[in-house]
DNA sequence: GTCAGTGAGGTAATTTTCTTACATATTTGC
DNA sequence: GCAAATATGTAAGAAAATTACCTCACTGAC
């Protein structure tokens, strides 16, 4: 447990700190890569406080003292997840903004990772496995999740189908049965349609696993809720991070039905992937 | 220099140390997690030796003393690529596979950042703010990322499109003339239909961006390439990570048209997101 | 076979680093 | 403006790491 990025939080927590605290901090933010090298003797210098205000400074951040802190801001530091949050400012350039992009998706998905539940993946294979057949719902920017996630489950030969419109989802919701599985994607979970098209599923005794916001109104109406928090919505009005979310829970959902389908099903994959052969030119020798 | 991942050094080394490095060695390797924690007197103690060997074994690995190659240790933890394979295996569960998932499209991610070039990202959007007409080309898992572009690019008041076939692909191509701009999302960049349909644009004075690997066939008929390799194949027989790269760099285009559109076009990207307000339940309080 | 040389590995002292206990200063609430 | 709570520093002490030095085992020469 303890911290999933001790920088992050530190520069989270910045505000709440006291003058000495802050001073401290500001050192470690400033070069964290050195705050790992260096002793609390000449941190406390550079910061100008006492070496025991950098123990408490430590032991707040729940390490267990100055060396522990180090060993976390090491690991925080590899796990190259940047720490600083770096939203896109109007004046970015290209130089800049790429960057941020990349790393906020990364920060998503590190957090993700934290927070989804193994137990929770494996219901959801459970009932994917035993499905009579797969249904991809998502609207908007989770209408292209929903594809994708068609494309992937199609190889396991149980029936897959993704629909990105309300009407399309409200018919088959309505024409489905116990054995049936619908997978519901939506960022917010709040989204009315959806919700009514998940209760109305729930009533035909069909599973109903949704890729939603925990405790939202739609994840009440879901067999299997996996959950995954809206990081703040820091995007320039467009879904971004979330949907990569989705697309990865998607592969985790994905992997885990190819393992229970054990050694043999991976030839099958293979066949797959080798009948596109035939439609591309050949790897090129490097010169 | 210096290591890349210490474990991996200390794994390779092994044959070559003696007796009472060997035992140091071993100690480390059979739980480096615990290692970053204890002293150098625990750790001598476990394996048996006195301190000053442990202290000289650090040494002979480069570090500056026993703090310091802990450090490194917790780093090459942290590090995601540590020394075992993180691939996916057959006898994994849903505890082991999933970080390990999120791990590798993290690792993905980090690697396309260090890779992308933020003046072809300018280029590109050079290309794309002064497009009549916009077209996403993909095929098989590329169709939800051509999808998802044209999702992001409505916004833009340009007329915008997505296909994920080839014929029409290719009866769009011929149909389009000096202005419009084809982004063709392509994995390998060595599907013949897309290097074809690529050609035939060009023929016609379209502007080609590709989202594919550099130096492929497909690359050599773009305008512009936003060139991202192919890292290794070891998905398991599905593309995963790719995909992901690849909305992330459309992500990073739609940020670019963004901030060259202005600040008051911010106004116009917020009236399209507060028109979904009526389709939701609102948000709720916290208990 | 024994004796000098070499180097691995240990003991113990020293030094560095970290932590704790306690004293002083500063702020906050009344 | 004073008491209580909180913040910060000083200094002593404990823990950890490093260094200096010593012993022992092995090697090879005579």
């Amino acid at each position: 447990m303890s911290s999933f990025n001790i920088l992050q939080e530190i520069a989270a927590a910045l505000e709440s700190l006291n003058r000495s605290e802050r001073k401290v901090a500001d050192v470690i933010l400033s070069d964290p890569q050195a705050a790992t090298r260096s002793s609390i003797a000449a941190l406390a210098k550079a910061a100008q406080v006492s070496e025991p205000t950098v123990n408490r400074f430590c032991k707040r951040f729940n390490t267990a003292g100055f060396p522990d802190f180090k060993l976390n801001l090491a690991q925080a530091l590899a796990s190259g997840v940047p720490y600083v949050n770096r939203n896109v400012e109007a004046d970015d350039t290209a130089d800049s903004y790429s960057p941020k992009i990349f790393e906020a998706t990364i920060a998503s998905l590190a957090y993700a990772r934290e927070k989804i539940s193994p137990a929770v993946v494996n219901r959801a294979v459970d009932q994917l496995i035993q499905a009579k057949q797969i249904l991809f719902f998502g609207l908007g920017a989770s209408g292209p999740v929903a594809q994708d996630a068609q494309h992937k489950f199609f190889r396991f030969n149980i029936p897959v189908a993704a629909y990105d419109d309300v009407l399309m989802q409200r018919m088959v919701a309505a024409a489905s049965a116990t054995g049936d599985v619908i997978v519901i994607i939506s960022y917010t979970g709040r989204t009315r349609e959806l919700v009514d098209i998940a209760e109305l599923a729930r009533g035909t005794g069909a599973t109903v696993i949704g890729i939603t916001a925990p405790n939202s109104p739609l994840a009440r109406h879901c067999t299997v809720v996996l959950g995954v928090e809206a990081p703040e919505d820091t995007d320039v009005y467009m879904p971004m991070t979330s949907r990569i979310v989705h697309l990865t829970v998607i592969d985790i959902l994905a992997t885990g039905v190819t393992l229970r389908r054990g050694p043999d099903f991976l030839r099958h994959l293979k066949a797959i992937k080798d009948s596109l052969k035939e439609t591309r030119y050949p790897i090129e020798p490097l010169a």
